[in-house]
DNA sequence: CTCGACATGTAAAAAGTTACATGATTCT
DNA sequence: AGAATCATGTAACTTTTTACATGTCGAG
């Protein structure tokens, strides 16, 4: 099922866009290239940071808005590293596996402020639940119902999360130099995002409860 | 724009999770696979058709949460052939190229009823833009203001699309059968995800244009 | 003495993008 | 005549995921 038969669309939008208009919408299925090096190079701008304390300090703020496993950053950083952008220091440590310090050069501080300038696509949105979604049927309604609990309670513990970040380091963003400011605006879009996909979870499941009840 | 006050998540919070439950939150970074497999296959579900014809559906419908290039689509509807989920028929055309219709077959029409009792972790977000706005500066604040606009436009000419297949095929949710009530509950997800990124956009370009006044 | 966190990776496979290719038809 | 649309792909490449590997240290 469509939301409209194929055969109609064009009809439909003729009424409403121009071609040139509708075009714009088809083609945003592209990816910003070296997005990741450049998340990776952000995290680095304050502090010198080892491949695994920026794992995971990306699990608590870059990687909420571009998430990488820790196989893919260390691969990156070595990259990095290799083209001059980031210079890397090896440690030793007693007792413990060496470990490489990696922070930016001014090449690397240079890249960096000349990619915000880069054209950026709006990002394609990818989500199997809501594709499931279109397959609902009476027998796996409780399936979904409980799959959608399970998003709406990993939601909620994310923007707890988020709502303690923004009550310790961002409680009067006025007050904050420039840059905290774009990382609070960052954090307030992870925060009202999640807040509107709460709701939604209660609407879809106040209206599979009824479809449910319907069949009974 | 106003959404369900949603706010009091943060107390129920305090009380339910302890610390150690955030590490929960870190280990979401995994792709469903097959997840492209199986929306070609639900595009399939009522009309059989062809790679063209699905690629454009695909660009009005479920395409909204799971992107995909036309050039992914015809090899995917191969590969899918080749195991037998779906039926390729030829078609020739006079004057132009011959095409092949694709249906489901009984093997894929299960396989796709299974698929929806698999496990789907929730999707890691990526945007660029976020990331972007970690290196906000005083330099490059006019630049984000001109991209952040950008990205609103783009969402309202995609809400507006929304908005017109909701009150022209889903005006009356209620009545309609019980997979459509699927696509329906798919479509709101888009509109208020949508709504709620519109009302970001102007709570940033307002932050915005404060900080660039106190520049001044 | 085992389990999990620390710390660092390699290799292979899957998924997705970009660039290229072809050739008819229809609209301006 | 030139642009856009219809219609179908292939090939090369990049990005991301999965699975595998190794070894130390501290807590229970």
């Amino acid at each position: 099922m469509q939301f409209i038969a194929y055969k109609n669309y064009v009809q439909v939008f003729a009424y409403i866009f121009r071609w040139d208009t509708l075009a714009a919408i088809r083609h945003n299925n592209a990816r910003n290239p070296m997005a990741l090096a450049h998340a990776i190079m952000t995290a680095l701008i304050d502090d010198d940071l080892s491949g695994y304390e920026l794992a995971k300090s990306f699990d608590v703020s870059l990687g909420f808005f571009w998430r990488a496993s820790h196989q893919q950053i260390y691969q990156e950083l070595r990259k990095l590293a290799e083209r001059g952008l980031l210079r890397g220091e090896k440690v030793s440590q007693s007792g413990k596996p060496n470990k490489i310090i990696y922070g930016l050069t001014e090449e690397g501080r240079e890249a960096l402020a000349q990619w915000v300038y880069d054209s950026s696509r709006m990002q394609e949105a990818k989500d199997d639940m809501l594709v499931k979604l279109y397959n609902l049927g009476d027998d796996n309604i409780s399936h979904m119902v409980s799959e959608i609990e399970k998003r709406r309670d990993e939601m909620m513990q994310r923007l707890y999360l988020y709502e303690r970040i923004r009550r310790t380091h961002y409680a009067k963003p006025d007050v904050l130099p420039v840059r905290r400011q774009g990382v609070y605006l960052a954090l307030r879009c992870g925060i009202t995002g999640g807040e509107q996909f709460l709701a939604w979870c209660d609407e879809a499941l106040k209206r599979l409860a009824q479809i449910q009840s319907a069949q009974a």
